[in-house]
This record gives C-alpha cells, structure tokens and sequence, in this order.
RNA sequence: GCCGGCGUGGCGCAGCCCGGGAGCGCAAGCGACUUGUAAUCGCUAGGUCGUGGGUUCGAAUCCCACCGCCGGCUCCA
C-alpha cells in the first residue's frame, strides 16, 4: 500500500488506486504530488509527498482562474453554437479566452455569459481528464480548428506530454487543457467577467484576429470587491482624468493623435520637474546643448534611423530644392555633432552632454496613450562620451544619479533589465557583446539585482532598464541607459590618445525620467493628482471670508509669492463651504481661511488637503515652514501643530 | 496597423434603437446675500450634434468614408 506524507509530516497508508483529494481536507482545490500540481481524482500509486492546494495559494488560484476559463468557453459554446475557441489562461488576476464567432460580442453578452456560467456553476459538473494519442484528439478536436493546429504542432507542452494529449471534459463540452482543475464547477462562482477586446491568435498580427474576453476569479466574494475597489482606484488615478479635471493638459483634436499642449497649471508642474532634474545634471558635471527639432536626411543615413527606424519616423518634408528633412525622433545624432564640432583629446573626456531634447515619433495610432504614449515629447536625453576604460565608471555615475532623482519622488527599489541584441540591429556579434559585458560589469558593481531580458535592446546597443513601482504597486519603466559603440563607429567619432594616435570613443545613452510627458504621467497617477508641494500647481489658496478680508489676502499672497511660493486669493463672491469644496477639488496643499479673527491675531486658518485643519497658525511661521517644505522637496507635509504657539487650540479632524 | 466600442455647449451626460421641438447637471457671466471649513438662491448667455458625403419632403438619429478618443492585440521602451 503506497505511504503518504502530508504537509504536517504525518504519514498515513492509503490503498492502491484511491484519488488523493480521499486523503485530503474538501477545500483543496487540486494536490500536490511530490511537488506537480495534479487533480483530486489523480490516483496515488505510490509513496509520495502529498500537500493540498487551496485557494488562497497562489497555485491553487490559478487553478481555479484556469477553470473559470473554461467554464466561460463552455458557456460561450452554449449561447453560439458553432464557436470555435483558441487558449484560456490565467493571467494575473484573472483569466481570459480568445474565440473565433460569427458575431460581435458586446457589453451585453457578457451578462449573458455570466448568467450561462452560474448555471454551469450550480449544476455541479465534475471536470473529467483524459488521455488521448495524437490521432485521438485530433478526432475529438476535428471541427476546432485552433485546437488541430496545437495539437499539430505541439511539442511537450499546451495539453501535450509527448503523444498523450490531456482533454478536460464537463458535461460533453471538453478542452485540450495540461490541467488540473478543481474537481468541479460547483467550486466555481466569485468570478466577473470584464471587458471585450481583440487579439491575435498566437499573438501574430498576421493570422486571424479572435474575440477575447477578460475575466477576474477569485476565492473569495471579499478577495473580488477588493480586486474591483483597486480597478476602481486607478481608474480614480487616470493621469488622463486628472489632467482635465486639475487643468494640466489637453490633446486638442486640431493638434492630431498623441499631441498635446501644457496649461498654465501644467507647466508649471513641468517646469518644477524639468529646474530640477536640469540643475542635478549639471552639478554632476553634465554640459547643457541645445539642438534644432529637424535635420537633412544624410544625418538620418550616417545613424541608421532610416535604415531601422522609419517607420517611427513623420514622412520627410523637402524644401524649394528638393532636399529632404526629417523631424527628430532621437537626439543622439545631434549630440555626436556637437562632439565632432572640433578634435577631441582624452583630456575632454567623459564629455557629458545633456539636453531636454523634444523629438517626434509616429507611433502607430492604436498604441497611444494619453501623456504614457505621446508622439511629441521631451526627454532628459543624454550621450556620454568615454573611452573604454571609463565606461563603467560612467555607468555607475548614471546608475547613481537614477537611484537619487528618482528618490526624490518617492520611487525606491528598482527592478532592473538587463536587455540584450534584438533582431534589427546595427553592428556585429563582436561589438554587441562587448557593448553588453561592460554593462553586466557596472550592474555586479553596482550590487543591483538584474534580470537579463534576451532581444530586448534598442537596435544600436544593449541596455540596461530601471523599473519602478508606483503608490500602487503598478511597475513603471523609467530609466534606460544604453551602451553604444554603433554610432561612433558610423559618425567616424575620434580623440587623439595620451599616445598621440586617434582612438574611437565609446557612447552611452540614457534617459532618466524617460519623456517628461511619460513621466508627468507616471507622476500624476502615483500621487493620484495630490502633488508633493514642491511639484504643486497652486500650493496655498487662501479664502478670505467676506468681501472686507480680500485685501488682507492680497497681502499674504503678496508675501508668500516672495518667499517663492505659489498662491492663489479666492475673492470670488461664494460662502466658505464652496471655496473650500472648490480648493480641495483642485488638490491644493493649503487653503488659509481669513477672517475678523486672522486679521486681528496675525494668524490663519489652515485646512490641509487630507482635510484636517488648524485654526490659529501664526501666518509667518507657516509661510517659513511652507518655504522650508517647499524647498527641501519634501514629500510629507509640514506638522502643523508644531507651528501653533503653547497653549493655542488643537486639531480637528474635517 | 488590426478587432470592438464611442464622439451632442468648457466638463460630465440624456436624446439615436423607432427620422420631424437640442435638453439636464456642473462650470461661466450678472444680480441678491457678506458668508467661518466639501456645493446659498435667482436670472442670463453658450451647441455648424467630430468632419465630409449619401439616403429622405425632412438627419444628432439611417448608410459610407475620414479624423479623434477608449479597451485590448501587435508594436515601442
């Protein structure tokens, strides 16, 4: 009799034959045998490690999101017969399925469906696995023509183990499936389906096009609402909603796709981000240039852009001579002319140019995305120039300048990628390899953990990708650095060595923030639109309470402009509640209500955007405190309370 | 680029299915109130219904094309 041994170290005999869910507690969803997930039903044949899977387990969740998939095929094949279905996986948080049909689906099908899956769900259908040879399943799959050309072309894997083929089955519908499952579909039922979408089978834009359907599935109702409630707060965090309720931006239409213009409010959101990270790079010893938005077509020849790029690329304009221009969609080859503007001696290197450079890209119309896919925008571009022997040092520069910039906005421990030569690439096996070693070089010595990601480079060099997470856990790519000896090559770049002979310099690229747009949008989304003061559109509103106090206002904005802050008078003829309604509306760190009181004290109200409020603050030891917050780029809020005078009035909550 | 959905005053939306008065709320302007911590009341103005074409006696509404936006796919980083 086979021995098992649960989780607990308990070791138990169970018959020849008998499914492991006998020995298992009823909520598990599927076991796992000597560490393979199988279904309750497998049968146990010999000694084995045996350990139930719940739902809670991230294993057993995705089991149960796999079997949600398949119920929502089933149901689908119900309401249209005739459907012919492609894969269902799990994803993260949830599952989907690709389908082929003679119809659109809509928002309303999918209740529809839903309704279809409850009743699958309450009738309690087992899942039946069995095992079929290739002409087996190919029989059983003879009018499902996505399920033919996996299992044609299946190797071991996707309901493959060799010539055995894996079909799950529940009340005659049946799927080609690896499995497990839970054992039926009674243990379904906290699911929601989401949202329609097209896509690709086999992700190839050039076979059909299929109808997918997003679901979620969790164990628990509290688990769904918590998942729905996270939808919820990042649709709340939409950078594209808040740039027009907070007034930053817009894309006029007149302007055409993936173009926009800053509003006051914006701009001077911007320009904080812009002031700073301009006055970090040149205390790092980074050189400022400028250079034009177009330039002739030989330059784009001599980098390759017209060679691997174009299609990114606006079409080219030509003057009255027929000469063509092309708009920038990088800034790299302008910064090699600045180098090449006179010989260069070892003693000029590293040559570190910076720029806020503003290039064109014409993405492809379906992939913009507000300020995260724009095709105007502005990056804080740099090339350093070095030779060989500096590169890492360099790099590491780079890598520390990221992990400071981008701590000063609250974003810490980077996932970083390493990316390697993709398929269209500019220089030899030999260049590229060198290029990469150097960067896997500065990553072990910068003691950051990486992940190499194959084929992932730009098309002039490997690279190396900072990630972040944001206030909500979501990963953002932000910074790149690149690693280049492609251009320096092609741009015939030199220095004359201590040797006296002329040497070729190497190049590395790098964007911190990436495009300020991209990462204003970032931005917007982690703080939800509630800016750190110093990043603040508006910092201090102050409401005068009845017409007579509006001069006084006047005055404190007039001082607290003096101090570099931003403040507005709301002298607006409304009552106090729809001042302060409209100011934290607008997300104003401060809102200073001024009254008989005020005036006579040399104090303000203060109401903080979190809504507590502290009456009594004397005017000038917030204005310094406000200053003090402001300038240190403070991402916390000043302590109030600590501004109050010994026995002033406390807090209350609003 | 592909699949699907959408486009109505500055913003958020109804009207479209079933063709015949262009409406609501917020915001704006004016007036009354002089206001004490998330919406005081009243009045007024504001729209070639994305653009172009078609069907029709008549089009926001039906059809076609284009532009733009949204969700994905693909792409990009």
């Amino acid at each position: 009799m086979p021995k098992v041994t649960l989780p607990s170290g308990e070791q138990r005999e169970v018959e020849a034959g008998v499914p492991v869910g006998s020995a298992l507690p009823p909520d598990a969803v599927c076991a796992r045998v000597d560490g393979r997930l199988v279904d309750l039903s497998y049968p146990l044949a010999a000694d084995a490690a045996l350990e139930p899977v719940l739902a809670s387990d991230p294993d057993g969740l995705h089991v149960l999101r796999h079997s949600t998939a398949h119920v929502m095929a089933q149901a689908v094949c119900d309401l249209w017969p005739g459907a012919r279905y492609a894969i269902g996986p799990p994803i993260e948080d949830g599952f989907y399925y690709d389908f082929d049909l003679p119809v659109s689906l809509t928002p309303e099908d999918l209740e529809r469906i839903e309704a279809r899956m409850r009743e699958i769900a309450a009738a309690a259908q087992p899942f039946v696995r069995e095992e079929l040879s290739r002409e087996q399943a190919a029989a059983a799959f003879a009018d499902q023509p996505f399920k033919r050309e996996i299992i044609e072309t299946a190797e071991a894997a996707e309901g493959a183990l060799g010539e055995t083929f894996s079909v799950y089955r529940n009340d005659g519908w049946a799927d080609l499936c690896l499995g497990p499952h839970v054992p039926s579909t009674a243990r379904l039922g906290v699911f929601k389906l989401l949202s329609l979408a097209g896509a690709y089978w086999r992700g190839d834009e050039r076979r059909p096009q299929l109808q997918r359907i997003y679901g979620t599935a969790w164990a628990t109702e509290e688990d769904l609402a918590a998942h729905l409630h996270r939808l919820e707060e990042a649709e709340r965090r939409d950078h594209r909603r808040l740039g027009r309720q907070l007034d930053l931006f817009s894309f006029p239409d007149e302007l055409g796709a993936g173009l926009l213009v800053w509003h006051p409010r914006g701009g001077i959101f911007r320009k904080q981000i812009e002031d700073f990270v301009r006055e970090l790079h040149l205390e790092r010893g980074y050189a400022p240039v400028f250079t034009p938005h177009v330039a002739r077509s030989g330059l784009w020849e001599t980098s390759g852009h017209l060679a691997k790029y174009v299609e990114n690329m606006y079409p080219a304009m030509r003057d009255e001579n027929d000469v063509r221009y092309f708009v920038k969609p990088m800034n790299c080859p302008f910064h090699v002319l600045v180098y090449k503007s006179q010989t260069r001696s070892y003693r000029d290197l590293p040559m570190r140019l910076f720029e806020l450079g503003t290039i064109y890209r014409h993405e492809r119309a379906g992939t913009l995305h507000g300020l995260l896919r724009v095709r105007g925008g502005t990056q804080d571009d740099s090339h350093i120039v070095c030779t060989r022997e500096q590169l890492v040092d360099e790099i590491l520069r780079v890598f520390d300048l990221t992990l400071e910039i981008h701590r000063t906005f609250g974003f810490t421990d980077p996932i970083v990628n390493l990316s390697t030569k993709p398929g269209q690439a500019i220089g030899d096996e030999g260049m590229w390899a060198e290029a990469t070693e150097y960067l896997r070089m500065a990553l072990d010595r910068s003691g950051l953990a990486y992940t190499v990601a194959e084929g992932e480079g730009a098309f002039y060099g490997p690279k190396v990708d900072f990630h972040f997470r944001d206030a909500i856990g979501r990963l953002w790519q932000l910074t790149t650095v690149q690693c280049d000896f492609a251009l320096p090559e092609r741009f015939e770049m030199e220095y004359m060595g201590e040797d006296n002979e002329r040497h070729r310099p190497v190049m590395i690229h790098r964007a911190i923030l990436g495009t300020i747009e991209r990462f204003s949008g970032v931005l917007i989304e982690h703080y939800a639109g509630a800016f750190p003061l110093w990043l603040a559109p508006e910092q201090v509103r102050i409401v005068p309470v009845a017409d007579r106090h509006a001069e006084h206002a006047r005055t404190l904005a007039g001082r607290l402009a003096r101090s570099g802050l931003r403040a507005e008078v709301d002298d607006s003829r409304e009552t106090v509640p729809k001042k302060i309604r409209a100011a934290q509306l607008m997300k104003v760190n401060y809102t200073l209500v001024v009254g008989d009181r005020e005036i006579e004290a040399g104090t303000v109200a203060v109401r903080e955007r979190e809504g507590r409020e502290v009456r009594g603050v004397p005017f000038e030891a917030f204005a310094a405190a406000a200053e003090a917050e402001a300038r240190s780029r403070s991402l916390e809020p000043v302590d109030l309370a600590a501004l109050l005078p010994a026995a002033a009035p406390g807090i209350s909550e609003g």
